[in-house]
DNA sequence: AATTTAATTAAACGATTAATTAATTAATCT
DNA sequence: AGATTAATTAATTAATCGTTTAATTAAATT
């Protein structure tokens, strides 16, 4: 006589029309836990149940836990690339821009320098390289090409190293977002979005007049407005 | 009849008098490893052989991973707090006394940013909190002391905000250190001790003056010597 | 309706890990 | 000289990892 069927745990292919959610969960819990800690200290299983799978959900879907990983960093780039596209691709973009608009950008995604850092000091083989490119791209040379434009323009000393001076502005710019726990412990200070506004209004202002007292202030550039 | 005895392996207590060796190569090779890579990517068992001796030598002498790792961060802290005191303790300790000095003592110790870096950023629990305290107390201080007396002096402007200016400089000095990797790739640049120097001294000239061009140059410094 | 394909879980596999234990040898103490 | 202690390796253990396989269920196709 037939067995009555009675479901086993819940094997088997699931009810409901067939979408994308499942990878697109496993996606979006391996960012949350690939961006908090290291590659290696994130265990398969800890993700898929994050994402309420099977482990073996990530083979089935990325061929492993390495698939799974670069296809959340082409997550991460793509939507970073169009955002920063939008915020740099204008042609009277300006280094001050590139401040105030990247302190925005770092300020809504936390995450994007630790996640580059990690990767690049830290990552091996093909991901680094890979990481390395595409945050090469999307930077520098937008950067670059604006500050050759100001020195050319006589908006900016002669004198100076367009390469180091790219370094500064960034250092300045990125190092907050990067040392944020320090910051915070440190000088008890939070960046928040106020906060943001404050360093980046500040850091523009530095980075134009520097720290001197000059007697007769000249030739001020009209950041006032933004002035801490 | 008694059986003639021959050593089995290197097993049992080596002959020589007793020393430290076994207890430093083992830190040395610690630091070897860990520097480069994450806690939980680095086994036991490579230290080990890297420093020539069993795995079990890490439990006998430090009681555990954990233990060697803590044992490692304790000399390298020590070795530079040493430092930084000799470099910062003298009573009239500038700002750009800070760029030049610290930029010295990073080129001289290249794993010291990543390893707090990724301590900071990626690190979890005491070791953390003990690597925040440690660093918090080496550098910022001493710094905000130094920027607070050359405002009180009205050598700087007396509209800065102190904390924000720390931020900026530590941001220009450090991050070149922290984005080598980017930076030697996208710029083609290495940084040697040579390009350490030009860097420095980029660092102090545009945060005493800033980028923008002034047409009747006004009270410059006196950093020109170092001017790229 | 029968068959094939897609999607899922559970279970097991082989490798690797940190840690523990037992055996072994030299140094030191009595 | 004999006993004890210190230092070392080899072998074992228990846990965990990423991956693979088998079983199971629903959807899609014929």
């Amino acid at each position: 006589m037939k067995q009555a069927k009675v479901k086993v745990g819940n094997v088997g292919r699931p009810a409901g029309r067939g979408s994308e959610k499942v990878r697109a969960d496993l996606i979006r819990a391996a960012r949350d836990h690939f961006l908090k800690r290291d590659f290696k200290a994130v265990s398969l299983r800890e993700i898929a149940s994050s994402a309420g799978v099977n482990g073996a959900m990530v083979n089935y879907y990325f061929g492993g836990k390495q698939g799974l990983y670069m296809a959340m960093v082409d997550e991460l780039f793509e939507s970073l690339e169009i955002k920063m596209g939008e915020l740099s691709d204008s042609p009277e973009f300006t280094v001050a821009d590139f401040s105030r608009s990247y302190s925005l950008l770092l300020a809504e995604n936390p995450w994007w320098p630790n996640f580059v850092t990690r990767e690049i000091l830290f990552g091996e083989g093909e991901t680094k390289e890979e990481i390395l490119q595409r945050f090469g791209k999307l930077i520098a040379p937008r950067l670059l090409q604006a500050i050759n434009q100001e020195i050319a323009d006589g908006n900016y000393r002669q004198d100076l190293n367009p390469e180091l001076t790219i370094l500064s502005l960034m250092g300045m710019t990125i190092f907050p977002f990067m040392a944020k726990p320090i910051i915070e412990r440190i000088f008890g200070m939070s960046i928040d979005k106020n906060a943001v506004n404050k360093l980046s209004a500040h850091n523009i202002d530095l980075f134009m007049n520097g720290v001197v007292a000059r007697h007769q202030d000249p030739a001020r550039t009209g950041e006032g407005e933004y002035a801490s």
